[in-house]
DNA sequence: CACCGCATGTAACGTGTTACATGATTCA
DNA sequence: TGAATCATGTAACACGTTACATGCGGTG
């Protein structure tokens, strides 16, 4: 994922790695807590690839930097990745595993875990809404907020049903 | 995540390798679709963690078996995360990532893509539907597609969001 | 005979992620 | 003086993922 992130910035220009840093930050409104040192990595990456090229530009006063560009075959692949629908349920997130496993052990409370869950999520949608009500949250980026709550949504509304289905559960005698 | 399928699935008590896929195929009707060396690669990393320990059962007509069981190291790492909420809303997606490049660049054509993103999200919902409708499904697998479906249908109406948002910005002189 | 099911595993690579090291400048 | 910003990078590990190798037994 971020190897796309990384060549989709390129694809407006050329820039350095702690440029992009601050690009994807400022891309996914602060929600992407990424560690500057995961870009030279990805980018070291991207280069043996040949999907990317960098050339070192000295500064004054400033340490060199390497600036980085996308090759043809590097937008290539972009592009071919942009264009393909995405084909994943994402089933194996940690939230399903958590409550699978849960109903299946009866290890722990599962209500309880439930309703711990709930608040998170709740907490999570604050969050959110602070987020999207900051000045500089850029339209995409409000979108990409957006998007993220209604994910969180579907989760409470889930936990609702998995509450619901354990008692029915328990009520049949198990 | 794969680790606390399989330590979860030990819990219930030993088993080896084979057996586990199998389990976690059922577990997650048929929707992981899971290489079996990795369950053997997982295995033994948890081995070497300490929180599984094997031993060799001889079968007659068939393989050695390495049947796995949890440590106690293992149980304890196991409730650890079971009893903490998930706190990741998951901004890192494709389908994000997707979208915002889509918007960021105008490459490609961010409407055709939505179309198209549309559609998989449908037949998505379909396989799910079939999957659901199945005789052995399990009450607990039935949970999990359902909250696949919850899912994949915030995703689509994120689309209907998005491809209007997108109408707004071309038409406010973008 | 060919294939499937049973059952094990390893080598290899891609990606995420962190902790750490370096060194200059600017500002309080 | 100490901290933050600018800017680079590496070593190391965890995890996902696949392709491949092995070998027996039963079924068509």
């Amino acid at each position: 994922m971020l190897r796309y992130v990384l060549m989709g910035l390129l694809a407006r220009g050329p820039a350095h790695g702690y440029e992009l840093r601050a690009a994807v930050a400022d891309m996914f409104g602060g929600t992407w807590d990424l560690n500057v040192g995961q870009v030279y990595t990805t980018l070291t990456r991207l280069e043996r690839g040949g999907l990317v090229e960098s050339e070192r530009v000295a500064q004054d006063n400033f340490p060199d930097r390497r600036v980085c560009s996308l090759t043809d075959a590097g937008t290539e692949a972009l592009l071919d990745w942009l264009v393909a629908p995405v084909d994943d349920m994402a089933l194996k997130q940690d939230l399903f595993g958590k409550i699978l496993l849960h109903c299946l052990l009866d290890a722990g409370d599962p209500v309880a875990f439930i309703r711990r869950q709930r608040q998170r999520c709740l907490e999570q949608l604050a969050q959110l809404s602070a987020l999207e009500a900051h000045d500089d949250t850029e339209p995409v980026t409000s979108l990409l907020l957006e998007g993220a709550g209604f994910h969180v949504e579907a989760d409470l509304r889930w936990l609702d049903r998995c509450e619901a289905r354990l008692g029915e559960l328990k009520g049949a005698g198990r």
